[in-house]
DNA sequence: CGAACTGCATTTTTT
DNA sequence: ATGCAGTTCG
């Protein structure tokens, strides 16, 4: 690759003295920035200014002549945080960071990937799935296995086949017992087949982007000593969020003596649910011998009101490292905390002490409502719509997960690569063109009997008459139409294509006829899209951003409140930060008290320190006696996280006859209240040991994937098929037969769909 | 093949 | 309450 920076000379330290980037920094930032060689931790409190520590440090080792650009793998968790990782450097540099070796995992593993794919069995060009292909393909995998989607869901299976590829096991690797537990070991066997079929498609899902890379670093020595000995120094932010594979990815391009910094907070690991490890930064000592462990405990974010509510409920949990937040600002305010009726009255609360904020001068901005689940939004978003507030809900589904663009882009996998099976199985009818559940299932037999694509099927199906005349013509106008669509391709027009195809599909025109109320907006994501894809140098280019980069740029610009998940606040800062919902069942949430121990509380809880430490200034805190959750009024009594804040730093504000925990309220002391429709969660658990009887085996779509020689058939020979009956055989050309049918005449067939008599 | 109906679950989410 | 998905009817 090109490398186009000669900032230092290799090997030629710059004299100490020329190092004006480490004199803001504190002195614990500056030792994090300045230990250079070695195993280092850095434990980074919340706003203690990490990822100015992270950027210096890079920018450091490279302006100290330590290393040179493609030497140093900087590694992150959302593309936001690289593309600031790559800003944040380039501004101390004053260069541009482009094609480094910062990025996000999964980013990383992809061009590495790219270069030894055929080590792992792919093709280098080699497809990334979404989340709804992965689905759609487990669901038909489920259906060939004749098992019961009622009983093992598609996204059930899928999530315990991501959490086995999240701790680095192959199917090869899952444990005999932990693989009949999962679905009585429908989920495992579903797995090995989910892996050959993603062989097959020359396909990988997320997961399979650190599995394979790990495969590949352990299976291939020469490999990884290469790229050990590229990657002089590691830097990994977020270690907190590191799950098993991207450890172990870390330790073996490490090794045992790496330059590795790894930057994060046990305090705010919060995504064990997916496949987080917080045992990953609680063991870096051990893991590392000799590691050098920094704290950076200096608090330049939030009052010291704030930061003292946010230690004292997060010293309820064991097993933290510790770290005591401290600041010199002003105490500020104290954290305000609000009981309130029920979750309307909450609402005209925080949307009236928002008034108040914006009266004074302070930035919509800066103001953020951080809920525990999704649906909360709900309510806040209706009162602000009544008070004329602008807000904007961050997060939620993002552009390329909407249905319209996710539809166009299959469009174009499918123009870039005709055998993406699964592109081509999303729109082959959409619009809706008349190709039903049967044309496929005789497509699919074909494509599995002659191990092809589905557009080579379908390319070889409409030459016969194993098809109806109606789909017969427009399976072949719908592939002379993707024919004509690769060849306008020239490179950088992609977009034109796009509008073109948007337009000659139908697909646009599907949406103008729609009366959906949402039909409007959709046209216009798709014209956003045409635009958007403008910016790229080519398809290719294009395709990979959108497997790779599925990122929601929001507007920032426009002075609007946030609403947001608290999980989504993660590394956001605000000025005044509500914080409702602070309910038992609700926040602490109800499935984490279910699962029993003091695991899933203790996220919840580490949850609520985020929260609070995302506030500068303001940090409100409020509860609601009754609300309604799925329709049904429960009463509900206050967080334990309530009682967990130290009273110095706290200001009640409510009625007092609200805080009667035991007392007053509803079910009094009944742990949980918003629990009462609570039967269904103890279902889930029960699910698992469903057992499935009466596995199918179906001859009817049973076919013999082994039967690839070429025509076994002869001239004259009489024959049978399912549709057209019994016939002798006219001609052979390859696989394509034409026969005279007792009944039907003469027709061409697939040999695929006869059978000898 | 498509539209209406019914039952069921309903945390958090990046890549 | 609500939406989604699978089933049933035209």
């Amino acid at each position: 690759m090109s490398d186009p920076f000669d900032l230092a000379e290799p090997n030629t330290p710059s004299p100490a003295a020329e190092t004006p980037y480490l004199d803001g920094l504190n002195e614990w930032q500056r030792e994090a920035v300045e230990a250079i060689d070695g195993p280092h931790l850095v434990l980074a409190g919340a706003g203690t200014g990490k990822t100015r520590v992270l950027t210096t440090r890079l920018a450091h080792i490279l302006i100290q002549g330590k290393a040179r650009h493609w030497q140093i793998l900087a590694v992150t968790f959302t593309n936001k945080a690289a593309r600031e990782m790559r800003e944040r450097v380039g501004a101390i540099l004053g260069t541009e960071v482009e094609n480094w070796w910062v990025g996000t995992f999964h980013a990383l593993c992809v061009k590495i990937l790219r270069k030894h794919a055929s080590a792992v069995g792919l093709a280098s060009n080699f497809t990334i799935l979404d989340d709804d292909d992965q689905v759609r393909l487990i669901k038909q995998l489920l259906e060939v296995n004749g098992i019961d989607e009622k009983k093992t869901p598609a996204r059930a299976v899928l999530s315990v086949i991501q959490r086995w590829k999240d701790r680095g096991l192959t199917p090869d690797k899952v444990s005999a017992g932990e693989g009949s537990d999962a679905f009585d070991g429908q989920a495992l066997s579903i797995y090995e087949d989910y892996q050959a079929r993603l062989q097959s498609l020359n396909a990988a899902d997320f997961g399979d982007l650190l599995l394979h890379c790990l495969t590949l670093l352990q299976k291939d020595a020469q490999v990884l000593a290469a790229y050990r000995e590229q990657f002089r120094y590691i830097l990994v932010d977020e270690y907190q969020d590191t799950n098993v594979a991207q450890y172990l990815w870390l330790r073996l391009l490490a090794g045992t003596d790496g330059n590795i910094c790894c930057v994060g907070d046990d305090d705010q690991s919060i995504y064990s649910w997916r496949g987080a490890e917080v045992g990953n930064i609680l063991r870096f000592e051990k893991d590392f011998p000799g590691a050098h462990v920094v704290r950076l405990e200096r608090n330049y974010r939030s009052t010291p009101n704030i930061l003292g509510a946010a230690s004292g409920l997060i010293a309820n949990n064991d097993g933290r490292l510790g770290k005591t937040l401290w600041t010199e600002g002003e105490a500020g305010d104290k954290v305000v905390l609000n009981g309130v009726w029920d979750g309307a009255e909450e609402a005209r609360y925080v949307g009236s002490e928002i008034e108040v904020l914006h009266s004074k001068k302070h930035r919509l901005n800066e103001i953020a409502i951080l809920v525990r689940a999704g649906f909360q939004t709900r309510e806040f978003e209706e009162r602000l719509i009544t008070l004329g507030v602008p807000y904007r809900v961050v997060g939620g589904q993002r552009f390329y997960e909407r249905q319209e663009i996710r539809d166009a882009i299959a469009y174009l996998r499918v123009i870039w690569q005709p055998n993406d099976d699964l592109a081509f199985e999303r729109i082959v009818n959409v619009p809706k063109r008349g190709i039903g559940k049967a044309t496929l299932q005789t497509v699919h037999i074909l494509a599995r009997a002659e191990r092809i694509s589905l557009s080579a099927a379908v390319t070889q199906l409409v030459a016969t008459d194993e098809l109806k005349a109606k789909a017969r013509n427009t399976l072949s106008n719908l592939m002379d139409e993707f024919e004509r669509w690769r060849g306008l391709l020239t490179g950088d027009n992609q977009g034109e294509l796009m509008a073109e195809v948007l337009d000659q599909s139908g697909y646009i025109d599907m949406w103008r006829a729609s009366r959906a109320p949402d039909a409007p907006g959709r046209i216009d994501n798709l014209k956003e899209l045409v635009a958007a894809m403008d910016q790229f140098d080519s398809l290719e280019t294009f395709l990979e951003h959108v497997s790779l980069v599925m990122e929601n740029d929001e507007a920032v610009t426009d002075d609007k409140v946030n609403l947001m998940t608290l999980h989504g606040a993660k590394g956001l800062e605000f000025e005044a930060v509500f914080l409702p919902g602070w309910e038992e069942g609700l926040f602490p949430h109800q499935r984490a008290l279910d699962e029993g121990g003091t695991g899933g509380l203790e996220e919840e809880r580490r949850l609520a320190y985020v929260g609070l430490t995302r506030a500068r200034k303001r940090a409100t805190v409020s509860f609601a006696a009754n609300r309604r959750i799925y329709g049904q009024w429960q009463s509900a009594i206050p967080s334990r996280f309530i009682d967990e804040l130290p009273g110095e730093y706290v200001r009640r504000s409510a009625a007092p006859g609200l805080y009667g925990y035991g007392g007053g309220l509803g079910e009094g002391g009944s742990r949980g209240a918003l629990s009462d429709g609570g039967a269904s969660f103890g279902q889930n658990g029960a699910r698992r040991r469903q057992r499935r009887a009466g596995l199918i085996d179906d001859a009817g779509w049973h076919t013999e994937s082994g039967a690839d020689a070429k025509s076994k058939f002869n001239l004259g020979q009489r024959v049978f098929h399912q549709k057209f009956g019994y016939g002798r055989i006219v001609t052979i050309q390859g696989n394509k037969l034409e026969i005279d049918f007792e009944h039907t005449g003469k027709k061409k067939v697939i040999d695929s769909f006869v059978e000898e008599v």
